[in-house]
DNA sequence: ACAATTCCTGACCTTTTTAGTCAAGAATGA
DNA sequence: TCATTCTTGACTAAAAAGGTCAGGAATTGT
């Protein structure tokens, strides 16, 4: 399980583009200096941004790209699902093994589990916005959720 | 962000396991034809699993796998880690656009971010035993986890 | 001892995804 | 009008995922 190059690139873009939030617009070019995007794989990942409606482009001399909200209104899910579709895949249906039905075998015992850890993810993701990565203290949210203990009750 | 079908198969094999726990084990084929995991690859995954000392073997007419310990005393995490490596890898150092320090730009803004999304999987990951996975309520822990909120706090 | 059963090892292959490049064109502002 | 900047989509190379195959070694039942 990994964080993809387009979501790492995506978000560095946008923590970018939030710190110049109120200013000119930044080009892609020189977002790709800035947060070491490779050159053309940069405007790839802004157009993604930007028919997600994350982000406003303008051309010509003096263009470039700018957030289109705020960054407190914008959480890293929907970077996440601009550029990568999906922020947890679905398993079922999935792996059949040449079975017609879905064969998450013996009754679905795991999807659960699969499920449990989708919604943990999507919620994370959900949860973060742009200006909470940047205002935030590393030292804060350290502690292991307690609420996970539950599942491993016997 | 998703589950492979080694995870996913090695997780159906090892509830299936769990199920025959104590008694005779059973042989791979068995095992492929049960949990719909096509039929050469299943021997792949059973010897990973083995190396990781979650299952054990036996050749020879009446042989076959079974699990190494009680279901309870083992987790997906192990089970993931088994045959995937890692449960979730590490972003730092990677895609560092050519350059030679770790990019994680601007003073590493966003891998707090990261890291606290690898020690929730990786915490989920570890807090489910098997187990768990057969005994659970599907209905129970089924609440957002309300400490997630702290990291949108303004 | 022998044959059937079952695991063991490692090489091999195909498909999909990831990651990135490139080039021609259209809009914009100075 | 000209330099700048975004737009679009095709293209490619490398890696990972997903799966297959074959020859060999151990074990058990007879």
């Amino acid at each position: 399980m990994r964080i993809t190059s387009s979501i790492e690139y995506a978000t560095r873009l946008m923590t970018t583009l939030s710190r110049a939030h109120g200013q000119a617009p930044l080009p892609a070019e020189r977002l790709a200096e800035t947060d070491n995007v490779p050159g053309d794989y940069v405007s790839q990942i802004l157009v993604k941004l930007r028919r997600a409606g994350l982000v406003t482009s303008h051309r010509g001399s003096s263009g470039g790209y700018a957030l289109s909200r705020p960054p407190a209104e914008i959480t890293l899910g929907q970077v996440v699902r601009a550029v990568d579709g999906d922020v947890f895949e679905d398993v079922c249906g999935k792996y059949d093994g040449g079975a017609k039905d879905c064969r998450h075998q013996s009754g679905c015992t795991i999807s659960p589990a699969w499920q449990k850890l989708g919604a943990l993810v999507t919620g994370y993701f959900e949860s973060v916005t742009l200006a909470a990565i940047l205002e935030q203290d590393p030292a804060r949210c350290a502690a292991p959720p307690a609420w996970l203990e539950k599942f491993s009750e016997r």
